[in-house]
DNA sequence: TTCGATATATATCAGGTCGATATAATATCC
DNA sequence: GGATATTATATCGACCTGATATATATCGAA
């Protein structure tokens, strides 16, 4: 998914800044499995308004950071719309923490017991956040996305509380026989 | 992680030519979470002989297509062993198919219905593969890894089976109701 | 009250990545 | 025999990432 169609997904949510699309992206209902930096942003904010799927509105404000907000039009909601109606393609996950479980050998014990721990505390924070959350406000996608990310941290926290010491013990094993 | 340190951690499993890295990362170990493509291999591979890390070994064969086997060096460990032992960052998925989910409403209900159930297809097909391999012939951490992967998918499949239908339902009511 | 930290806000840049394409020989199948 | 797939390296433009620059406002602590 492209950042222009990103960018036209939160504005179909209602009007807002580049800098506020950031701020989606990093704790609104699409953070989980999408992402967008400023370095995006901006410039597909630029191309959308210059091919009309969005509009810069109540620009040019004299308040410093002189905030430009932008509306999608109905050229931009038939895109994404179109975006919506493409197959996806397969899921990518990009994780450095299972690239360095897969070398589990090559740590010290004691930091692999303190990275799995981290992780189970990420996840069993992350779970208790997210019941805080009425999912009964939210649009039928919108829910089940956000319970498709709860089942995910809730199994992750299930295999790492389950299976994380046995991984810790075989590499005590093993340099306790070498 | 850079590609410098996946071209090496290839490496350290044993020699290989730059197409055979790109292999692995499509259907390697290390495929599930993370990815590299020829246009990042070739460039890396260079800068890691170019700095000591890997040396070109078997070059310049008759045989055309002219391949080039890779070997990590005692540095080049080193250095993987140094990328291993940095705190790894937060795990990024970018999913598409989620991204569609989130505006099931722009979606008439029976292409939903085959998303859904092609995904769900999908994991089930992954798993029997999966459940075929033997990791008593894996390290520790490969298999660790190995079996994060199989209880994502079994998960990911859970939630489908028991959710999808309740999303479709909502969505078919919605029509009706309009 | 003033100082430092944080938040709001836009923008750019170098370096890196992605997907497509070019090239070329061999292997395999019908 | 010919079509297609596989092995293999390499490059290119478009795009993305993370860091940095700039500027103001706000708010709590010293």
């Amino acid at each position: 998914m492209d950042t222009k169609t990103l960018c036209l997904a939160v504005l179909s949510q209602g009007d807002c800044s580049g800098y506020e699309i950031r701020k989606q992206f990093e704790s609104g209902p699409l953070a989980h499995f999408q992402d967008a930096g400023f370095g995006s942003i901006y410039p597909a904010l630029k191309r959308l308004t210059a091919d009309g799927l969005a509009v810069c509105v109540d620009a040019g404000r004299t308040a410093r950071p002189e905030k430009k907000t932008y509306r999608i039009t109905a050229t931009g909601r038939q895109a994404l719309f179109d975006a919506v109606n493409t197959p996806p393609g397969p899921d990518k996950l990009r994780s450095d923490f299972l690239f360095v479980l897969f070398f589990a050998e090559l740590l010290p014990p004691r930091a692999l017991d303190e990275l799995i721990a981290g992780r189970i505390a990420y996840h069993r924070e992350r779970i208790e956040r997210m019941e805080q959350s009425d999912t009964a406000t939210m649009s039928p996608g919108h829910a089940f996305v956000f319970n498709y990310g709860l089942a995910f941290h809730r199994a992750e926290l299930a295999f790492l509380e389950g299976h994380g010491h046995e991984l810790i013990g075989a590499l005590l094993n093993r340099q306790v026989a070498e």
